[in-house]
DNA sequence: AACCTGCATGCTTCA
DNA sequence: GAAGCATGCAGGTTA
């Protein structure tokens, strides 16, 4: 028995499942895929699958069965990225690691490399899992400035004082922007809107033409040329397109600038509940105007927030009674008429206009939107925009992407007191179906905006309402994450990929408050902390989990020291030094990444890094105390290089030395030269590119290419300290110096 | 067994 | 209290 979960190779879709494929989809091995049920993409057979086990470049052996898995196809892809995830086979590897567990049930680890947790684990999204090396080369180490905010979201349960002491609960989600998997600035602003009131920020507003003759429905909508003149702002736009914006300033809604823009179709107007009509920015019209290509008027009719069986698979969207019965032909047979629009991309959708007797009235919907939804990326929570275009009285549909925190409140909430932000597709049906907190008694009623109660689904049905009020919301770069992230209690599982070494954790890292790691003369890993008192430092065992907010008081390891009137030890001034190093390298990482604009130090570089700041810290303080620049939360049994080196970094190892933190370090100077060479390769390609055009100014200054970061070339003088193992010397150089 | 279709139920909002 | 509407569900259909 082999069966195959098909994966939609729309990575904005991802569908797996058999059931998200229309009908014709094969269940066996082998078939080839046809239309996505979810996204509607087609597909063809040379598309799919008959290039999974290709030797194409890109591929890479299953650590299972040895057998190509990455081909370069967008299925091997997946695959491939999962397998750095750990735990995940090929499809060759079917029966011992069925593959269906592999695409349902992504295993929800949590990543460290070299001391610093990965982003690409805190977005367990199918759409977001970044290739390690991309992880690697474009987030991770990079200057600061390049790291993005990214938001933590506790939760009721999760206090920012003592709470902290206990690991996140799993269902605690950590909402990173990645630039390479979210769209750049909705979710920013998203995250940064503590503040529903706030505006919000449009993510994505989708409207196009829509051909005369696609109006399947001969009954023609009520044309807008009746409709007042004086209401009216025509607005020109570079493109020559009018955008016809409706003033309407008493009908202003709410806190922000959305203006409620009636449509001002004379039949049953007036009976358009306000949640209908249409609120757009004129930022947003404008916004429409640039997919827009002709001499039109864009008029909104009306606008609807998805509900969760809206944007569900059974593909109905229930239309608000008045819109449908004002906006859309008249229909007098419950099967209706096939009504065609379009969306931003031109794609045309055809939708079944019907509606069904109900209480002696009647419940309009229509039917099969499932792809276009899907294909528009909207969920439950968005808001989908009905408008017509003018003269040509086309009917087009747009999107409102609803933010981050709209979105978790249209969840349910999964667990008690527990208020999930999720924004992955997949879970929301099954957390819509989740009823036992629906009617759950804490329900209470949300704080954060009440207004925002009326926009979201939730507004409607008690099932739908959650704790949006319980979510606190804490904004770190990812950088200054790294120093509150620990990893949880659970013994991690190291994997190598690419001669890297990831440690993997089950559990989400533990958020505390920052501290400095240190080693003492004894080699042993200190762990410092400064009082919220005093701002007194105090010296705590290693393995201690500090809450966010800690004071001498609660020093409960050494009575010595659990008083703010207690003066500080005097290795505190040893800390002082280390901490002074600690930022000039920060700085001078920077500094020098700004200047030379390369590509950024790679994890190995920082462990370059930090074998100079041991040497540097030993020379002005002959204590083995040393500290990590970029391993700040090491912790005993920590098997990183960085831990399991010389504190000095240098001068205790034979260059034939075949212990396990030479051999280590043998090995990532191999990659690293390996990785510095191919960079070099590409710069200098890219240099000669350049020098064929015609260039202004030329530095001539060539020894930038490929080098490491200035910390390494700052220490020119260990290229030449011998045959003796150095963890300072730049790979450059030592590759030339070899040469 | 999974999916589809049509209707019923019951919660929410409005007048 | 009435109307609207979100969603559950039973029965039929299909793979």
């Amino acid at each position: 028995m082999s069966m195959t979960v098909k994966i939609c190779m729309n990575e904005l879709c991802g569908a797996t499942t058999s059931s998200q494929w229309k009908r014709g989809w094969p269940m066996k091995a082998g078939g080839v895929a046809t239309l996505c049920f979810a996204c509607g993409t087609e597909y063809d057979h040379v598309r799919y699958c008959e290039r999974f086990h290709l030797n194409e470049p890109g591929w890479r052996e299953c650590k299972y069965c040895d057998k190509p898995v990455h081909c370069g196809c967008v299925v091997s892809k997946y695959l491939y990225e999962c397998l750095d995830s750990g735990g995940i086979a090929c499809i060759n590897c079917i029966r011992s690691h069925p593959l269906k567990q592999l695409v349902n049930d992504i295993p929800n680890s949590f990543s460290r490399f070299g001391g610093n947790w990965l982003p690409s684990v805190f977005s367990n999204r199918m759409n977001n899992i970044t290739p390690l090396t991309e992880v690697l080369e474009k987030h991770q180490f990079t200057s600061s400035n390049s790291f993005k905010e990214f938001s933590i979201r506790c939760t009721s349960g999760i206090d920012t004082d003592s709470s902290l002491k206990s690991p996140l609960p799993s269902s605690t989600m950590f909402v990173y922007q990645s630039p390479l998997s979210m769209e750049p600035t909705n979710n920013k602003q998203n995250i940064g809107s503590n503040s529903a009131s706030e505006p919000q920020a449009q993510q994505s507003l989708g409207f196009s033409l829509l051909p005369k003759s696609n109006m399947v429905a001969e009954e023609k909508i009520p044309s807008f040329k009746t409709e007042q003149k004086s209401r009216e702002t025509v607005l020109k736009a570079k493109s020559g397109v009018s955008i016809r914006l409706k003033s309407n300033k008493g009908m202003a809604s709410g806190s922000d600038n959305r203006v409620v823009r009636p449509s001002g179709e004379g039949r049953g107007r007036c009976h358009l509940l306000p949640r209908y009509l249409p609120k757009m920015t004129d930022q947003e019209l404008l916004q429409i105007h640039g997919d827009l290509n002709s001499n039109c008027t864009l008029t909104p009719l009306f606008e609807k927030i998805l509900s969760a069986s809206d944007a569900g698979r059974i593909g109905r969207l229930v239309l608000p009674k008045a819109c449908a019965e004002t906006y859309f032909p008249h229909i007098d047979k419950s099967e209706g008429v096939p009504l065609r629009v379009q969306d931003i991309k031109g794609k045309e959708w055809t939708f079944q206009f019907r509606f069904w007797p109900n209480n002696n009235s009647r419940m309009y919907v229509l039917e099969g939107v499932t792809p276009c939804i899907q294909n528009m990326q909207m969920q439950a929570g968005d808001t989908v925009i009905f408008s017509r275009l003018d003269p040509e009285d086309k009917l087009v549909i747009g999107c409102r992407k609803a933010t981050v925190l709209e979105e978790a409140s249209a969840l349910p909430n999964p667990v008690s007191g527990t208020s999930l932000i999720c924004t992955d597709n997949e879970n929301l049906p099954a957390l819509m179906g989740h009823e036992g907190t629906s009617n759950g008694d804490s329900v209470q009623p949300s704080m954060i905006q009440e207004e925002k109660k009326t926009h979201t689904i939730g507004s409607k049905s008690k099932r739908l309402r959650m704790h949006s009020e319980d979510a606190l919301e804490l904004k770190f770069t990812w950088e200054e994450a790294q120093e509150h992230l620990r990893p949880p209690f659970s013994k991690p599982t190291v994997v190598m990929i690419e001669n890297c070494e990831l440690e993997e954790y089950d559990e989400p890292p533990v958020f505390g408050k920052k501290t400095v790691f240190t080693t003492n003369t004894a080699k042993l890993q200190e762990q410092w902390v400064q009082c919220d008192s005093c701002s007194k430092w105090r010296k705590l065992p290693s393995d201690v989990l500090i809450p966010s907010k800690w004071t001498c008081s609660d020093n409960v390891s050494d009575p010595n020291w659990c008083s703010c009137s207690v003066p500080e030890e005097k290795e505190v001034k040893r800390l002082g030094k280390i901490l002074k190093f600690s930022k000039e390298a920060k700085k001078r990482k920077v500094a020098e990444n700004c200047e030379t604009k390369q590509v950024a130090p790679t994890g190995l570089d920082a462990l370059a890094t930090v074998a100079v700041l041991g040497e540097n810290g030993s020379e002005h303080d002959e204590s083995l105390v040393s500290i990590t620049t970029k391993h700040p939360r090491h912790r005993p049994g920590c098997r990183c290089i960085v831990c399991i080196q010389p504190p000095s970094g240098k001068g205790n190892h034979k260059p034939n030395c075949i212990c396990n933190v030479c051999s280590t370090v043998r090995r990532r100077f191999q990659t690293l030269m390996l990785r510095k060479k191919t960079q070099r390769a590409e710069l200098e390609a890219e240099k000669i590119k350049k020098s064929q055009v015609p260039v202004t100014h030329t530095t001539g200054s060539s020894n930038e290419l490929g080098t490491g970061p200035t910390v390494l070339s700052a220490n020119s003088d260990d290229v030449n300290k011998g045959q003796d193992l150095d963890l300072n010397c730049d790979p450059d150089r030592r590759k030339d110096d070899a040469s």
